[in-house]
This record gives structure tokens, C-alpha cells and sequence, in this order.
DNA sequence: TTGTAGGCGTTATCAC
DNA sequence: GTGATAACGCCTACAA
């Protein structure tokens, strides 16, 4: 069913089908009448392809995403697409994986299908591969990005201040006597060198400043956070704080401690990062530094939104402030 | 950059362009390679939006969830994902919440973009609002349901058998001579009117077939779950057992328990269902009722592959079998 | 107030 | 082997 279909049933050319179809003004009431009902009766829906081909604008959006399954990821991807699908956008939700060829494979396929704009979650976008990608294949429009930033005209930012956020944890941490504290770090991504910065930076204020060399590679997951804890233990029973980047891997943490029979948090405490649903779950809860990552989606989305719109006086970076959810860990 | 861009810095036509860029034959190889020289230098793209108005075919697939934070969906939208995206086509996932006018909502905006393909996560779906609606936009295009089915003849269903999983569930309680359970459903889906059924049989056979009874409404929450379960307690002191439709309120019910110092498994025992990664995070591990949910939709996006492929003798109906995942909380 | 004609970028069907 | 030409469904000057 085309305008020209309905054209042909109500006697009329396809333009002024399309003009009542677009509420567009200039036309006889009695006719845009009949037209309204003839595209009820046949239930007529515009075909967007078309639509997009001629307007050369697809009303779609790409969202990028490592991995949707990790539980501080999934809300991003329901607040955002809820958010643009109000504003009349559709998603395209990709799981790139972690390897840079499939992050550029992704924009160049989003690329192909005319997206009006793309948003990407995470850090690990912040990187060499995708910059080109973007300045090749998306050079003209909206960017927005969420806890990372590419310094390309195109690409709007929104971070964290995530170095002094950590520093703030392990000062609790210490508050309560606790000094001889290890940091586990699942990879290397801009956001997690950055918490490893304030990490070293708290501890060597400390009393214990060679605790700074205490520092783990432990990927995120439940196995290995058990796995890490366990190894931590053996190689520095004296220890008396964790700090994670994620919690993921901290929640493991705690029950390994538990299991080793150390009290939490009277011997050992433990900080997770993101303020997943997790936290709670956890027994006992844990405390988290908040990254908001939640808000620097909405923010990134919101920004998106206001380029599209044709906004271009928005600022190339903004910076929120992370907090500390203080919970039965600390 | 279009293929007439291309063909006129080539010295060609754009139909040659246009064959060299879908590797068709007939092309001399020497205008070939130059054309593709061409391709790689001007990093040429397809325009997507233009190939699918003229193919009729725009190689995209909806995905209908009703809300992706659950935990249980989240895999479901990554593995999806993954596989639809190695055959070529790109997903448009919505969260279309649970009011009828929201999926109807949004299987008419993805019926307007020209999708090839839709796939439903969830028994929510298995509504008459949802068949009308497919009738009414997509009466053509293959449509694959996990837990659910409509009997539609572009409808093909993948179920489980969930009645019998939860009746396996609670001969695992009364086995461990625990036969006064409650059983907590969050909403009337067909698949959770599908599990009381099972709880009420297995109860009925069981020493104590007045608890058919209780059973209490309360929504997928850790607040909820934990208040549901303070309130099981105050009616029925006695309480053996407790099942429920999801994992969630179910940690949470553990917590409760614990908190009003009840040994869990010794004296009440839990179990979920849904077998989310919540079970491994719950301490004592929580018990649960594998539904089998990303086979389901994994099963159904093969099965929607398929159709694409042309096959038709697909039935429009499977059933897969449940599994009792035993923790520690039983 | 309405209709005509051209074009969006691509593919497919003919000719040559 | 290659090149016109006509779709695909819609929008938008410009004409009438």
C-alpha cells in the first residue's frame, strides 16, 4: 500500500496524499478529511526506507556497546533507547566485543545504513582504531560518547572524574584503619588506568605507600574474582582492603573471604565500582564508588539529541562527579 | 559518494559500478580491479537505505523484550544479537514494556521500517493486542516467539515445559521433607499461569494439598521479594518452601530469611527460577528452575534464519525440556 | 488548493 | 562486457 494506491482511491494526486500523510498545511479540510479516512481504512504506514532515502536522514541512531550482558551496561541500553525511541529515533544496539577491528567493523556497518548519529558506552572506544573509523566513515555527523572522549569536531564527551573518585574510596578505606589495601584491575582501558592513578595516589599519602606496587590484572568475572582474592590472601595475608573496578568480580570477593573465614569488613574491607544491582544482592551489601555511568549515557544521549537537533555551540566535554555508596563492605 | 561518482572517475557506467561492488561476473577483469582501486581509494559505502527500497528487503530484524535490565533477557539480547548480526542483519531491539498499546506501539514503528524478520522474548507477547497487531502490520514477514506462540500462519513458537519444571521443583522440596511451600508469581503471563499450574499439582499430591493456596502476588523486586516473604512468614510461621517465578525477589527472600534467623536450606528451602547469574552471586547459592530461556530465543533466531532462507516447513511449534539447577538453597 | 516532474542511490532488465 | 532506462516509495519545488 503506496501514497499512489490511496492517490488512486480518493482521486487524487500522490503529492497531496503525501501532504496529508505530513500534516502538511494547503489543503481543502474536505479533502484531507477523506484522505485521513482512506489511510485509516487501509491502514496505511509510510515506508521509512523511502522516506530516509529521499530526506537523506534515517531517523536511526547506533548505540555501541562491548558487551550489553554486563549488568552496569544493561540499564544504559534501556534508559537510552527509551529516551531516543521517544524522540522519534530508532536503535541499532551493537555488541562490538573488545577487539578493535570489530568496533570499526561496526561503525562502518552503521555507517552503511545511514544512522543520523552514533553514541558509544565505554571507555574502551576512546581508542586510535575508532577515531579513524569515525573520521572515515562518520566524519559529518553527531557523535556522543559515554566516560570517553575523541578529540575529532564530530564528538561530543562526558566523563567521570573517576581518579579522585577511587582516591576517595581507598581515604574510607584507610578512615577505618585500613591500609595495606591491593587494587584489581580486569583491563587496561583508559577508565581503568585512570582509577589506578588515584589509587596509587591515595596509598602512597598513606602509611603504607609500598602498597601502590599491590596491583592485579584479573579479568570480570565471578570465577576470577574468587580466583584473584584467594591469590591476593596467600601472597599478602596481611592484607585489609580490596578495591575493584567493577563489582562484579568484588562480590566473588567477598564471599572467597568469607570462605577463607576473614570477617567483612571488620578484617578485610571491600569497595566494588559501577553500583550494580550486584551490590545489593551482595551478603554482605557492598559499598561501591558510584561512576555514573547511567548519567553519562542519559547526558551522552541528551547531547545527541541537541546535535541533531542542530545544536553546535554544545561544549567538546563535560565532566560529572562520581560518589560512594556506602554499604555493608566498608 | 555514489556509484555515479565512481562510474565518472572511471570513465564507466554505474551499472558496471554497481556490478563490480556485488561481485557479479561478466566484467572484464582489467575494468574490475580498476573500478575496485577506485572503491578502496573514495572508501566507498553502499548506501543501505537506497539497496533496500529497490530490493524490497532492508536485511534488518526487530526484537521485541519488554524490559532488557531483567537479567534473564540481557543474555538473551547479546547472544541474538551475535547471531543475527553473523548473518548480515542488524537488530532494532525494543523494550516495549507491558502495556498492550506499547507493543502494538512498536511492532507498528517496525513495521514501517521495513523489517525482514521478528522476534519475540518473553510469553508476554502471547496476547490477542500482539496478534492483531501482526495480522494488522505484518501478516508476510517470518515471526519467531520464545516462550510464547500465537496462532498465526507467519508465527512459529519455541516453548518449555514449564509446568512440569515447577512440579519437578516441588517434589525436590517435599523430597527434602519440606511440603508446606507458598508460591509467588509477579504477573499473570501465560508462562507463570502455566508454572502455578505445576505447583498446584505437585502440591495436591503432596502430604499437605491445602497449600495449593498459598499463593501470593508480588512483583520482580529485591524489595519486594524481601517484604513478600516477611509477609509468608507472618501468615504461615510454619512455611517449608518457597517457589518462585524469578531469581530476583527470590535472593532476596534468602536475605529475609536469614535475617529473621531462619537457616536456609534447613528449615525453609528456596528456589527460583529462570537460573540467572543472581544465583551464583546469592550466598547460599540459590537453587532455580532453569527455563531455558536463551536456548528459546536462540532456537527461535534460528528458526527465524531459516524462514528468511525460504524454508517453510518449519513446524510452527517445539518444545523444549526445563532443568532443576540444585544449589545450595535446597 | 492541487498536480507534474524530478530526484534520493541502488538494482535489474533490456539492448547493444 | 557494458550502457541506457526504468523502477523502488516518497518528498518537494514549481506550475497551474
Amino acid at each position: 500500500m503506496t501514497i499512489y494506491d490511496i492517490a488512486k482511491k480518493a482521486g487524487v494526486s500522490a503529492s497531496t496524499v503525501s501532504r496529508v500523510v505530513n500534516n502538511k498545511p494547503g489543503i481543502k479540510p474536505e479533502t484531507r478529511r477523506k484522505i485521513q479516512e482512506l489511510l485509516k481504512e487501509c491502514s496505511y504506514t509510510p515506508n521509512e526506507t523511502a522516506r530516509g532515502l529521499v530526506k537523506r536522514s534515517s531517523r536511526m541512531i547506533g548505540i555501541l556497546i562491548t558487551d550489553i550482558r554486563y549488568a552496569h551496561y544493561m540499564d544504559i541500553a534501556f534508559f537510552v533507547e527509551q529516551e531516543l525511541s521517544r524522540a522519534g529515533y530508532t536503535c541499532l544496539i551493537v555488541n562490538t566485543g573488545i577487539p578493535d577491528e570489530s568496533k570499526v567493523e561496526a561503525i562502518h556497518r552503521l555507517a552503511q545504513r545511514q544512522i543520523d548519529g552514533l553514541l558509544m558506552v565505554g571507555s574502551t572506544f576512546q581508542c586510535a582504531a575508532v577515531q579513524e573509523a569515525i573520521e572515515q566513515d562518520l566524519p559529518d555527523i553527531p557523535v556522543a560518547m559515554a566516560n570517553g572522549y575523541l578529540p575529532l569536531p564530530n564528538v561530543k564527551g562526558v566523563l567521570v572524574d573517576e581518579c579522585n573518585g577511587v582516591a576517595e574510596c581507598i581515604r574510607l578505606m584507610q578512615s577505618r584503619n585500613h591500609q595495606k589495601i591491593a587494587f584489581i584491575i580486569p583491563s587496561s582501558t583508559p577508565s581503568n588506568l585512570q582509577k589506578q592513578q588515584g589509587f596509587e595516589q591515595a596509598i602512597r599519602q598513606g602509611t603504607h605507600p609500598e602498597c601502590a606496587e599491590w596491583v592485579y590484572q584479573s579479568p570480570t568475572s565471578l570465577e576470577d574474582g574468587y580466583r584473584v582474592t584467594n591469590q591476593i590472601l596467600q601472597e599478602h595475608p596481611d592484607v585489609e582492603g580490596l578495591m575493584f573496578c567493577e563489582d562484579e568480580a568484588a562480590v566473588s570477593a567477598v564471599r572467597a573471604l568469607l570462605d577463607a573465614g576473614i570477617p567483612v569488613p571488620e578484617q578485610v574491607s571491600v569497595i566494588g565500582t559501577d553500583n550494580t544491582r550486584y551490590c545489593e544482592i551482595c551478603n554482605p551489601k557492598l559499598t561501591a564508588l558510584d561512576n555514573m555511568m547511567l548519567e553519562m549515557s542519559m547526558e551522552s544521549a541528551r547531547i545527541l539529541l541537541e546535535s541533531l537537533n542542530g545544536n553546535n555551540s554544545l561544549p567538546a566535554r563535560i565532566m560529572l562527579f562520581s560518589r560512594i555508596i556506602e554499604r555493608e563492605t566498608t
